[in-house]
DNA sequence: ACCTGAACACCGTTCAAGT
DNA sequence: ACCTGAACACCGTTCAAGT
């Protein structure tokens, strides 16, 4: 038992730390040092756990795909389960923004990123749909789903106010925005009612749900 | 005209240099150092160039924005501007891949930028959008193109040869693979048939643009 | 088996000094 | 006005040395 850590460390007590760094501090913070000093350890021992830092990383992503609940396939309709998946894909992400670029990456898939596909496929299979159509759905929906994490992580329109500070912020940069008619109407309206993010992302899934009930129908 | 260099340096060579380095030796290889031993000059004399890296970025970001095709306002169906803008992104984020989660930055927006997003949004109020409808429609299709470049980024699904490779890499790392059916089978199908990007894009894209036509008819 | 100190080859950026 | 050398505060990673 060393005088700091009474814990010895492990893989997973490095990951959790990481995952926690990068949460609370942003992914510019996540660096081997500053992780090690998190620990009460030199950064050189994090080798010890972790091969490197691209490793390291591929840990937190397969953590991210295991906060994504799904149901098992055939318990429950195709629509509901494709449904509430990408509602707690969406709120992983946006626990976890700096994962977003990370999730489709070339390096092999850990265990909660296969067990998160499988399921996501068996669901639609089970849910009716032929081979090619649950990859179209599927490809579909996580696409949609990424997009616009990674359009919630830059945007900052949350309320009225924050829209109003932007788009003054943007008048006084752009001289002649009274040459862009539309992007001012926008402005304007988003001062009034605000951007509601969780309404907005609603409407495009179940846009492309009612598109993919179709899909499925046809055959 | 001194030795090396016979045009001076200036913001524009500096972006169009930074954008081929990132392009053709990856996002990695677009450091200061790099880039000024590129353009023949000390890192240090990009700063009288560009404020900092931050800066550069955006300008790269920007350059991209510009180019991607958009139509006039009210000079086509927005059905057609709409697929045909969508298509002009996925080539652009496909030439330059590094950009994909820079484009929605929180940074102010470029003149490009604006030009852009002006005539996206003009050309479905112009085509007889809402308001509400109009930014619904923008921010489905945006968020459908950016993740599914993102996807494709990651994906190594091109040729068969390629889904093969990648599958027996999995096989022999995940030993219990046959816990996971479906994804057996999707792998399997990809092997035989391939994966083909453009068509796979498309068929989204006009998934969602059924949809959007819909929500315009109800108005 | 696990941890560390020193070192290497890098980063972005500042600043005083050159022309 | 533009470029540079030296410096600062960082990176990820290796490796021999400690326990």
């Amino acid at each position: 038992m060393s005088p700091r850590t009474r814990t010895p460390l492990n893989r997973d007590r490095v990951l959790k730390a990481a995952l926690d760094l990068a949460d609370t501090r942003g992914f510019e913070d996540l660096t081997m040092r500053k992780l090690a000093k998190e620990l009460g350890v030199e950064a050189m021992s994090l080798y010890n756990h972790v091969r490197n830092k691209e490793d390291l990383l591929a840990g937190l992503v397969d953590i991210v795909f295991g906060e994504i609940e799904v149901a098992e396939p055939g318990s429950a309709d195709w629509r509901t389960a494709m449904r509430e998946r990408s509602l707690s894909m969406r709120e992983a992400l946006l626990r976890h923004p700096w994962a977003i670029g990370l999730m489709e990456g070339r390096a092999r898939p850990g265990p909660e990123n296969i067990r998160y596909h499988n399921a996501v496929v068996g669901c639609l299979r089970e849910g009716g749909f032929a081979f090619r159509e649950a990859v179209h759905a599927m490809s579909a929906l996580d696409a949609y789903t990424y997009g616009f994490a990674l359009q919630e992580r830059g945007l900052p329109f949350e309320t009225p106010e924050e829209s109003a500070q932007v788009m003054d912020a943007q008048r006084a940069q752009v001289p002649d925005m009274d040459s862009y008619p539309y992007l001012v109407e926008v402005a304007t309206e988003l001062q009034k009612a605000g951007y509601d993010y969780a309404k907005e992302f609603a409407f495009g899934l179940d846009l492309i749900l009612d598109g993919l009930e179709g899909l499925r129908a046809a055959k």
